[in-house]
Parts: C-alpha cells; structure tokens; sequence
DNA sequence: CAACCTTTGAAGCTG
DNA sequence: CAGCTTCAAAGGTTG
C-alpha cells in the first residue's frame, strides 16, 4: 500500500507496462455487478468512477437516495420477494448479510460501498433493509425473523448477535463474497442474460454450474440428487469458504489489476501476498474476522459439509507437486532466475510449461536441484541467533524504493545465508517497514464478543497466530529466491522438519518449495 | 478444456 | 499432535 512501488512488483513476473494508470477501485472492482447499479443511477454524471464518490453514493442508495434509484430498488426487492419464496437458502444468506451489516460490518465507513442495489449485493444488508425499514419484507414466510431471531434453517447454533464492534471497513464486495453457491447461482439466472459468459462463470464459481436442477442446494439437497451412478459429479460443489488472504485478495486484485496493469494472476497474487504481509494488524483482522464469519455463515449454511468433501472429490486436480515428483515441488526457472535471466531457464519455463529440472525424473532434477532445490526453507529454521523473523524483519526494512530490479530479480538483493543476513540489505522483498512487525499477527488483540464455535479454545478468539512466514523472496532460505542459502551454497539443507516457520506454514513451504532429498 | 502458476489460511488426513 | 496435503480465487498461458 503505502511503498506502492516496491508493493507492485511481483518478485519474478513483474512486468509493468506503464506507470500506473489508477483506476478507481471501484469501477474496477466488481464492475459487472456496479454496471447495473450504474445503469440504474446514471444520473450520477460521469464522476462514478471516482472511489470517493462510493460513499456518497453508497449513501444515496441506502438513503433511498434518488427515486430512480428507489424504483430500482423496489424491483429489485420484489424480485428476492419471488426468489425468497423458493429459496431458503437466499433468506438465510440475506439474513446474514443483515446480521452482519447490523453489526456494524458493513457499511464501510471509511471506504466506499460500491452503489450496487441490494440484488446485486445479495448478502449485504439486504435482510437488515427488509428488517428494519418499511420497505417490503422479503419473506413470505410468515416469522422469518427480523435481523434479531437466528436464521431459518439450516440454523444450528445460534448466531451470536453481539457481534464485534470492530469498525470493519471493508468494502462492501468483500462481504459479499461469502462462498454461498447457490445464492450467486440464483442471482446469476435473474440477472438475466446480460452478463459476459466469464462473469457469469464466476458468478457461480462458487459452485461448478451444477445449480442447474435444482435451486435449492445445501448439504441436504445434495442428496436429494438423482442418485446417479456418482453423485459426486450431480453434487453441486460447494467450495470452501474464504480465508482471510483470499477475502484481501478478493478485494484488491482489481486494485493491484489496475495499478500494475498485470494481469497474470500468479504476478498479481505475489503482490498481493506482499501487500498482505504489509498490512497492519488491524487491517488484516478485519479480514480474519470476516474470514471467521464466512466459515461461521458457511458451517450454518452447509451444516454437513466439511471440506473433505472437496479434497476427495478427487478429480479436481492432483496439482501442485505431482506425486512422482518425489515431492519436490521447487519452483521453476523463473521464480529462481526471474524475468531477466531467462536463457537461464529451462525450455519449458520459458514456454510457461512445467519446469522439467524439477519435474522430477529422478536424476534428472538434480543437478540443477542442488543447487536450489534443496531449499528447504527449513531454513527458517534457525536461523540466527535471533529468530528468522528477526532477520526477516531486517530485511524487510527500507523499502526499497521501487527498485525496478525487483522487477527482474526480485528477491533480497543480497541476503547472506547466515546469521549475519538479518542485516542484509533487502534491498527488496518486502513490503512495507512495518510489516515485519505485523504479519504475524493475526488479530490477537481484538477483543471480539463473538466466539465462534469452532474458534480455538482460549486464544482471543484470534485466529491461530498466522504462520510467521516470510513474504516471498525475503526469506534467505526460501529456495524461491534467486538468492536463497540454497542457491547461494548450491547446498542441500534437508529439512528436517524441525523447524520452520511455523506448523501450519511448514508443511506448506514443504510441500511447495521443496526438498526432497535423494 | 484442464492444469499450471502464485499467494495465505483453513481444515482434513496421516503417522 | 506435528507435519503434510489440498483447496479456496483469479486469469493468462499452455498442452
């Protein structure tokens, strides 16, 4: 954010082509879904794509604001009125997304609550609108509880109401991005047509298309299913609630889309993996809380469902490292070399096709892989006498001014191996100064009111301590860095488990970057 | 059209 | 319980 320079720059595939041309996030963001909210306030002038005017407008919307808009509104209402009939998941859906905007949550304040109506924004306040003013409830069903009664239902526990007061601002569409399949799928059909085929495939991304039989999904719709030989394919899928990373990035890819003008996801999301190390401690609990209210939403929602479901659907893909890669999954050429050392990567990653000195073929890998593979990021491992996060926090000091050699070569320029590496001039990776300090932090120090059912026991309620982890390309030991201990001693530090940055992160690093020692 | 890339976090599985 | 694996989003790229 605030060191936009060296935050834009993913560490390997940066690759700007102009300066910059800020768009406002919020006509980048979510824009097919604003396009109908601003086809219905055109009126506005041209100004809307101005981010400060989001809260204006936003205003105007909840407000009643103008009468076109209100019309709309009332069109809108009285479609979800239609839809409600027939959905009880929507009514939940709407119900929380009025728990949440009674909350506090919702209304942004700071930010500016992208204009769309209620339809378009289908969790947000929609139910607390119903609820709470005189406009027409949504639901026919007789007792369907104003914002204050637990949620129709699917309903097993209680929705603790009292929930934080934390000022969340947070733009309304990441709110909106509760992973509730079927209401999307639902607001996709009504939307009629209108929408370019790749937004409409991410409208019901949430669930793979299978909405088509039946509306009502759920756990127990599932079942409801033709028995078909395999159910699995017939099972609408529902995904995995977003975590707190995927909710940022969610929120800001548009943004960072639009600053860098990138478009390859992987480059966007090293950025916004940096931007998310930078963030503040509040900032990111915000996002940890929303994370916590999706998988609350989302268990209330799918009471039955449990993501094993999604691992052993199997087919999915076998992805990440393949099984013979005798699980190394080092990164590729061009995470190691960067951009601009390309004709030292292998063929394929030059074609973008899968590295093949890591791809396994047992000798194969080695040579090469010695030199880097072995990476283990284990490495974090002790790092010095201070802890890795010490020398990670050096590193991330001053940002270095955009350095446009990040573009190429991305990592530290000179983190030494060892011990003494804490003062190694980073001349890049990281983020922002503060960040050192607050990634790992997890909203330890937000007192939260709500707790969650399956929050861990005594913590604050705060999410696990985030792994501390080394945004990419700080971490000495990180095998992704062209200049990692690994590449810089051509030496295999196996991982022995031990130690890494942290429990939850080990395995992946593991699983990711590396190792594998013959 | 599926898999890959890339990020972090959550959850399930395994030993 | 520690460690590992997979999936969630996203969109360009490749086979």
């Amino acid at each position: 954010m605030e060191d936009d320079n060296s935050m834009n720059e993913p560490l390997n595939l940066c690759k700007k082509k102009k300066p910059v041309a800020i768009v406002a996030p919020s006509s980048v963001v979510e824009e097919d879904e604003l396009k109908e909210a601003k086809e219905a306030k055109r009126d506005d002038g041209g100004r809307d794509a101005d981010a400060d005017d989001g809260a204006a407008r936003a205003d105007d919307v909840s407000a009643g604001g103008n009468s076109k808009a209100d019309a709309y509104q009332r069109s809108v209402y009285s479609m979800i009125r239609s839809l409600a009939a027939s959905e009880q998941n929507l009514l939940t859906a709407m119900y929380m997304g009025g728990l949440m905007s009674s909350a506090g949550l919702i209304p942004a304040a700071g930010r500016p609550a992208p204009p769309a109506p209620p339809f378009l924004n289908p969790y947000v306040g929609l139910w607390a609108a119903a609820a709470t003013s005189d406009r027409p409830q949504l639901s026919p069903s007789s007792d369907r509880a104003p914002a204050s009664s637990p949620p129709p239902a699917p309903a097993k526990k209680n929705l603790p109401l009292n929930v934080p007061k934390i000022d969340l601002s947070i733009p309304q569409h990441t709110q909106l991005s509760l992973n509730i399949p079927n209401l999307k799928a639902i607001s996709q059909s009504s939307k009629t047509a209108e929408k370019p085929a790749k937004t409409t495939a991410k409208w019901s991304s949430s669930m793979d298309h299978k909405s088509s039989s039946s509306t009502n999904d759920g756990p127990k719709s599932q079942e409801s299913g033709h028995a078909s030989s395999n159910q699995e394919k017939k099972k609408p899928h529902i995904k995995k609630p977003l975590n707190a990373f995927m909710l940022y990035m969610k929120e800001m890819r548009a943004k960072v889309v639009a600053e860098c003008t990138l478009k390859e996801s992987a480059a966007i999301n090293q950025i916004l993996g940096r931007r998310w190390h930078a963030l503040g401690r509040e900032e990111q609990a915000k996002y940890y809380e929303l994370a916590r209210r999706e998988r609350q939403l989302h268990m209330q929602l799918y009471p039955d469902w449990s993501s094993r479901a999604n691992t052993t659907r199997g087919k999915k893909r076998k992805r990440k490292q393949e099984p013979n890669d005798g699980g190394n999954s080092m990164k590729k050429c061009r995470a190691r070399y960067g951009l601009d050392q390309q004709s030292q990567w292998c063929k394929p990653c030059r074609r973008k096709k899968k590295c093949i000195r890591y791809s396994g073929d047992d000798g194969t890998q080695e040579s090469e892989d010695n030199l880097g593979s072995c990476g283990s990021v284990g490495g974090d491992t002790q790092s010095p006498d201070g802890d890795d996060g010490e020398s990670y926090h050096h590193s991330s000091s001053a940002s270095p001014g955009c350095l446009s050699g990040l573009s190429s070569l991305t990592s530290p320029s000179m983190i030494l191996p060892s011990p003494s590496a804490s003062l190694a001039s980073p001349s890049v990776s990281l983020a922002s100064p503060c960040m050192s300090l607050q990634s790992p932090l997890t909203p330890h120090m937000i007192d939260y009111d709500v707790k969650p059912p399956i929050v861990h026991n005594n913590h604050h309620h705060a999410p696990p301590a985030p792994p501390l982890r080394n945004p990419v390309g700080t971490n000495p030991h990180d095998i992704n860095n062209p200049l990692s201990v690994n590449q810089l001693t051509g030496k295999c530090i196996k991982n022995s488990s031990s130690a890494s940055s942290s429990p939850a992160n080990s395995g992946k690093e593991a699983s990711r970057t590396v190792i594998s020692v013959p």
